[in-house]
DNA sequence: CACTAACTATACCGATCGGTCTGGTAATAT
DNA sequence: ATATTACCAGACCGATCGGTATAGTTAGTG
């Protein structure tokens, strides 16, 4: 198989994954309806449920894809040959920047987990996706990390991201990075 | 004036209101239709829009509502006479307990911002929620506060309650409680 | 060529949403 | 006695939701 079909420059899958990925994000995912991801993707509503079961499935696979994202972006943003508290700051500083420019929507995860309290499938993403964090931010802290420092890296990302979303208050952020910057040069 | 009518013991308002307060917390803003709220109050439909323009500002009020009622709660668990790190470890850990107890439901108010995101009376609340927790959480430090311990108390607050949401994590509340309590004690 | 597979376009479905309207009851105020 | 006020019960409305069905198009494959 491998690609069989040409088709179209992106599959009706990408383009689906692609609205999805900014609808949900930027305008939840309740208040994003079926047809309108359709629409945004320029792609007929039977595509869409050819490539998924339903609703919850497609909301499932955006979640993957922004877990992915936040995996490549991590690496992306960080130099393992950088000081620790650089490589924190490069972590926090995207987020208090994408307050000031009024872009930041929260984080995928948390907001899905709100907005379908009652969805296994999010929670298990959810999950996923902490755990994630939790190691990237424990190979930040180098061989010698505590599970406890660990623990901590993650409250003050969960904290930063609170305040980004609720307060959107960019200064608060920053203190979240002071507060890991102290912790991981300590 | 001053509540001429005797009517019903409790009023159709305060029906709803606890209505609301319960199903909007539990089970979602958006996931709990106005028949629900009527239906679970008692009351007759008629009497929400007698008393609320609408479901927003049914909302609004439920989040007032919630407000008022975290304001009393601090207040009831706080001992001004206890040392520094008992006040905060009273504030924190009922959280950790309701996580044990898997009756958490989050803030109401970051889930109404997650939930209605483009609703501006909805962030107001939560802007005055913020306020009232940084008030709070700076006259738990003392007269000597420094606006950046409060700041930090409040990041510890914040993420307390994500890890009880979303990493349903009893623990890791209980490790920003301990960050908290290091920081109200140096 | 015939076949299959992915796709488009759109009509349609039942359910549920927030909100309105009608009509009636009971108690207070004048 | 009569208005007024607060309430209840429930039919009803248009809009929108997630999801299905129908029918036709396009392109690669044996």
């Amino acid at each position: 198989m491998h690609s069989s079909t040409i088709t179209p420059i992106v599959s009706a899958k990408e383009r689906l994954l692609a609205s999805a990925g900014r609808l949900f994000h930027e305008h939840g995912i309740n208040a994003t309806g079926i047809d309108l991801v359709v629409r945004n993707a320029g792609v007929a509503k039977a595509s869409l449920y050819n490539n998924f079961a339903n609703k919850e499935a497609l909301v499932v696979a955006y979640l993957e894809q922004e877990l992915d994202g936040w995996i490549r972006n991590a690496h992306a943003l960080d130099n393992p040959l950088s000081p620790r508290r650089e490589r924190v700051a490069a972590l926090f500083e995207p987020l208090a920047r994408s307050v000031e420019l009024n872009t930041f929507h929260g984080c995928p995860f948390t907001n899905a987990v709100i907005e379908l309290p009652e969805c296994a499938a999010v929670r298990t993403v959810a999950r996923d996706y902490r755990a994630v964090v939790r190691t990237h931010l424990a190979n930040l802290l180098g061989a010698d990390t505590i599970s406890t420092a660990a623990s901590r890296l993650v409250l003050l990302y969960d904290a930063a991201i609170t305040a980004a979303k609720v307060g959107r208050d960019a200064a608060l952020v920053r203190e979240a990075s002071t507060m890991a910057q102290e912790l991981v040069d300590a």
